[in-house]
Formats: structure tokens, sequence, C-alpha cells
DNA sequence: TAAAAGATTTAAGCATACTTAAATATTAAT
DNA sequence: ATTAATATTTAAGTATGCTTAAATCTTTTA
């Protein structure tokens, strides 16, 4: 199983429940930075091996096969990165970037191994579940983007999902982090900010960000 | 820089000082499990990079350039058997082979990550020098395989190499460790068996296992 | 020193993972 | 319902890293 495959398959199985992201090789070609034609090509391909169904025109699915393959890709990566925030002194996005590479020179036994180390950890530094052995994915709470989130309410962040320096920038700068509990002071639809309070401070957030940042109501724990 | 390339110059370089053992292309292939064409065809590609010199018939020889890389890939190398040795339960054949796929998927921060958690250290768990960031390798103690230790002097175990499961068990079973003291009894030379003791036992070591511990007379320290 | 044995190189070919350009299908707009 | 815009697929081609088989060179041995 080549790094190209893997992150092929990761790739499909991440887009998979996003709305604003489809499944068609175009969307994976974008996301790999590889053009379409070799996305169609490498779908082509794993659709022969089992591991999606491929039919023209229409958005890949992952094959059970393929998404237990995903999964244990997926776990490797949030493994590293636990690991690497837990032990060193680097950034979620630092963690991420290395991941991203490790992930794919990890045996089965180095995972297990690090899987008892950090004594099965459930979620991943960005808040991100990580799979089991068996490919299944713990419970996720029920959550939603800070985007869509109500005014009013309040929130706990509880998971940050993007590849962008300038988000965990942010973020840090304005203490937008796991386990932080917010409110929302408005939001402004039309131009698509958002404005929260959180430790205190008052800030507006527009919809780049805002779309990365998942939160949980803290009454409804 | 690709892993064939990476293990490629590895192998060069570490061939290089080792009697019985030549650096022609039939060689490395024999030691990667390629075929010697594809060892031919590897170096003419990785020469007209400017990473060894090859004249047809002739033993490889990496250029100034060549050997920096080798020497970044086993600083690679031995940085995670170090890093996983201390960390984890792991033995020194489990260290060697996990290393040997994370060596590629190593960022040059990430070595400098490690190598300052680890505080800077000289020597792998195998015993092997660490090669700093400029690729230097640090000064090697006097020392030689105990297949060539005098009878009737003591040494210290300094190094054990080799890839082999057996070989690791054997030196598990009888204590042959780094940094252990023994005398060696006798050298049966025309059977290549060498006797020694240590910790109070008598071994007799055949030859296939004295190649690869290396030993350093303690008086001379 | 000449043949035999052994190693190395050349040649031809294959799988993987990509590219660009052209053809074709889908989707959106008028 | 056409047409235009957009996306996808097909086709042709490339670089990498391998393979086996044949040709050639080097080394050994008699
Ligand atoms: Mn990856
Ligand atoms: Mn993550
Ligand atoms: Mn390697
Ligand atoms: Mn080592």
């Amino acid at each position: 199983m080549s790094a190209s495959i893997e992150n092929f398959l990761k790739t499909i199985y991440s887009f998979r429940n996003l709305e604003a992201r489809d499944t068609k090789p175009g969307s994976i070609a974008k996301a790999l930075g590889i053009s379409n034609a070799a996305a169609t090509d490498m779908a082509r391909k794993l659709s022969e091996k089992d591991l999606l169904e491929y039919r023209k025109y229409q958005p890949l699915q992952l094959t059970p096969k393929g998404e237990r393959f995903a999964l244990q890709v997926i776990r490797k990566h949030r493994l590293w990165e636990t690991f690497l925030y837990r032990t060193f002194d680097m950034s979620l996005l630092e963690i991420h970037n290395e991941a991203e590479l490790l992930e794919h020179a990890t045996s089965d036994r180095m995972a297990e191994i690090l899987w008892n180390y950090l004594e099965k950890p459930s979620f991943d530094p960005h808040g991100d579940p990580i799979p089991n052995g068996y490919g299944f994915v713990d419970f996720e709470k029920d959550s939603k983007v800070l985007f869509k989130a109500e005014e009013g309410q309040e929130y706990r962040i509880i998971r940050l999902v993007s590849n962008d320096e300038e988000f965990y920038n942010f973020c840090c700068d304005n203490k937008i982090e796991i386990d932080n509990e917010i409110k929302v002071a408005k939001q402004y639809s039309k131009n698509q900010l958002t404005e929260i309070s959180i430790l205190g401070r008052q800030i507006v957030i527009p919809k780049e960000f805002s779309n990365n940042i998942y939160v949980t109501k803290v009454n409804e724990q």
C-alpha cells in the first residue's frame, strides 16, 4: 500500500461527511495537488482492488475494505499527532505536518505501541476521534461548526480542523483552544462573521476560520 | 530524495570501511534485495546527480555531496533508534526495523527535535556513532571485532551490529550487552570460535556472531 | 595464457504515479 | 431547450524503480 494510495483513501474518507465537499475525482485531486486525470486513473485502479466504487461522473465511495484501510491510516496519523504533541514542544500545525509523513512509515506493531503508551486515547490534539484497531470510530459528540452556532448560546470548543498556518496562529493569539468555553454574541449572517466572547474578550471571526472551529453546547453536556 | 536513493547511499556508506565487503553494484544489490541490473541503473543515475562516482566495473564511491546525504539518513536512523529504545519497551532488533522505515519520513526539523530531546547523544543503542547535523561522525573509539581479540585480554563491549534476529536473541540470552565487560579465554582459530567469560559464565561464540561484536580493551581506556 | 567461471552491463519490458491536451459529459444560464 | 461554462474522462507520454535475459567484461583456475 503506497503513500499515494493511502492519502487517496484517507482524503475520500474525510470528505465523506463534509458538506461543501464532494468525493468526485476532481475534489480529491485538488486536495492532493494532483491533476484530475491522475485522480480518475487512481480511482479506476483502486476500484479494481475493491477499495472503492467508481462509476463515471459519480462521487467515489469507499467499500467496507477501503474504509478499513482509510481508518488504519487515519489512526496512525492521529496517534502520531497525539504522541508528538504530548512528548515535544510542537504546535498543532507542526504535529499535523510530521504525522502526514510518519503515517505512511508506521507498522501496525508501532501503532499498537503508541496506542498503549498513550493509554488508549480517544481524541487527538485537534479534537478528532482516533479509530481503534478494528476501524471503528468512537462516538462523536453532537457538534456544529461555530459558523452555524446559535446567538446567545454558550459553547465549548471541541475540535479545530485545518492545515492552514494562519488559522492556527489566529487560534493561538485568541486563546481558541480545545475545551475553552465561549459565548456566541452575534451572527452577522450576510457578511458571514461570528462575534464571540472568550475569556472576557470579544472577537469577530470570519467564515474562513469559523468554519474550522467545532463547538458543542455546554449545558447539553 | 526517494527512499530507494536514501537506502542506496546509506548502504554504500556503511560498506565503505568494511573488509569482506566491496561497494560494487552487485554487493549493494544483494544488500538491498534488488537485481544487479537495478543497482547499476541506480548508480548511473546517481552519478549524474553528482552523488557518487561510477566507472564501469569499479567500486562505487560517494562524492562529498553523496556522503553528506548518506550521513543525514544515518543520523535520522540512529536518532529514531535511540528515541524508540529509551521511550518504549522495544528490542535492539525492533528499533532497527522501525527506524529503517521512519528514517525516510523524517524532516530535518523533526531530527533536530529528537536530537535536542535526547540531549545530543553521541551513540545509538547498538553503539554506533550518530553523525551530527553537518555530517561529521564523532571520533570512534579504537575497537576491534571479538573474532580478532587477543587471548587473555579483558575487553568492554561497545557495539553490536546486525539485522539478524537470532544474533540479538543470542546476545540477550548471554548478557552480551553494550558496556558489559568480558575476558577472552581462548581463540580456536582453525574452527573460528572464541571462548569468553562474561559475568562469571564461559561461553563459546562462533564466527557468525563474534564478527558482529565490537570490543575495546578495558585498560586502554 | 587460455579457457572456464563469475560478475557486470546492456537491452527490452513492466507497474506505478504522475503530466498535458483533446474529447466528452454534466451542470448552469439564458 | 439550447447554449455556454465547467468538470470529467480518455489518450498519449514521461520519470522512477524495478524485472529477466543476453551480451560483455573481469577474475580465477588449470
Ligand atoms: Mn500522508
Ligand atoms: Mn488531527
Ligand atoms: Mn531504510
Ligand atoms: Mn543502530
